[in-house]
DNA sequence: TGTCGATCTATCCAGTGCCAAGATAGTAGG
DNA sequence: CCTACTATCTTGGCACTGGATAGATCGACA
């Protein structure tokens, strides 16, 4: 018996998953916005209504890449864990997600973008949700209020950063200001040191 | 000082303002991706090629709707900051603005909807700069980073709330969550014993 | 009054998403 | 084998968009 997704290769091969990574590559480059279902379909080299088969529109097509956002995301937060055992190092894994796999990033948390209430969507998202708030329990007793505050912390930090928006002199490392801005969450950072900060940082501010 | 029914004169008169408002209650009520430039048109009665004399174009107008905002952002920090003197209270107001002027907000941090390098933006953007790392020397002997975990704490709660992307269980007043979350930074403030929670929040002791 | 620049209009073009109808290719059943 | 059948894909069309160009109109000023 034919494998689930074998069963879709009729004339062209694996159009949907074709599709998907040609849409994911489109996105790395120029982002959600510009996203064109035609330009696709040329790329893939079929017309320009067949991607409307796999996927019934835009939406559906961006829902199904928030959908393997989302499952990414939770295997990667879940595999941070697991290796450090660490609440922040899971923050600092949010981040590099953010980063690496930046497409899917982009459009995950853009709910106007793609269908939030598709089935698929609600389980995937309910994993990245478990990965976020389950290992909060261990460093506060109010773990939902502990683990908003990370991730809107980690999460800010990464829209922040892949905009553009934060200033340069944190130098083009987004990890590593992750790992330090970490460090003042939930404990006061103890003046003098602590804090890592960028190795080639040299303007000590002096204040 | 022009009536409303001459809104069909020829020379419209204040044609900028105008689409200018039009397009912040049209992102109020959509979005920025849904923005139509020809609906605009429609909405202030002149040709869909009216608005491009204003405007060079689509991203000319949403320059300036990111300039004016980053301009009342700057302002609405200022005047936080001058009324309560609580580094707290301005990430505080930094999410009301994002609720209350959404869709500025909605602009400002996406770069790739206007021209970042316009000069006009640029000083508007410095304007509130300051008014975040400003402060922040006050709570912390390492100001930038201190800025920059504040700002990420503060936009990330804002983005992940107005994009419905928050658990349910917070309530909906985004500000309250702010005033309590901001107590996990840097130490909670002095003068709160505990974190302020949600008035109505009602699962005390769920664990 | 006549000129001139700023403002707005009228057309046109390329591109988009989506829809409907038809063509094609694999599969299953007689 | 040959005929339905269905999933897949193509063709063509519609309404819309942003942008460019050329012309019309207005207001101000010499």
């Amino acid at each position: 018996m034919p494998d689930a997704e074998d069963a879709r290769r009729y004339h062209h091969g694996d159009l949907r998953r074709v599709l998907l990574e040609a849409a994911v590559a489109s996105i790395r480059e120029s982002g959600p916005a510009a996203l064109s279902l035609r330009e696709l379909a040329r790329r893939a080299g079929v017309s320009h209504a067949a991607p409307a088969h796999h996927f019934r529109d835009k939406r559906g097509l961006l829902t199904a890449v928030a959908t393997e956002g989302f499952e990414r995301l939770a295997a990667t937060l879940r595999a941070a864990y697991e290796a450090t055992n660490s609440f922040a190092e899971v923050g600092v894994a949010y981040v590099r997600f953010a980063v690496e796999e930046r497409p899917f990033f982009d459009v995950m948390f853009r709910p106007e973008l793609y269908d939030p209430d598709d089935p698929g969507i609600a389980a995937a998202r309910l994993a990245s949700g478990a990965m976020l708030y389950g290992p909060a329990a261990t460093v506060s007793d109010h773990p939902l209020e502990a683990g908003v505050a990370a991730w809107s912390l980690m999460h800010g930090l990464a829209t922040l950063g892949l905009a553009g928006n934060l200033p340069p002199a944190l130098g083009g490392d987004l990890e590593a200001v992750a790992r330090a801005v970490a460090g003042h969450l939930f404990q006061a950072p103890r003046q003098g040191e602590a804090v890592a900060r960028p190795p080639n940082e040299k303007n000590k501010k002096k204040r």
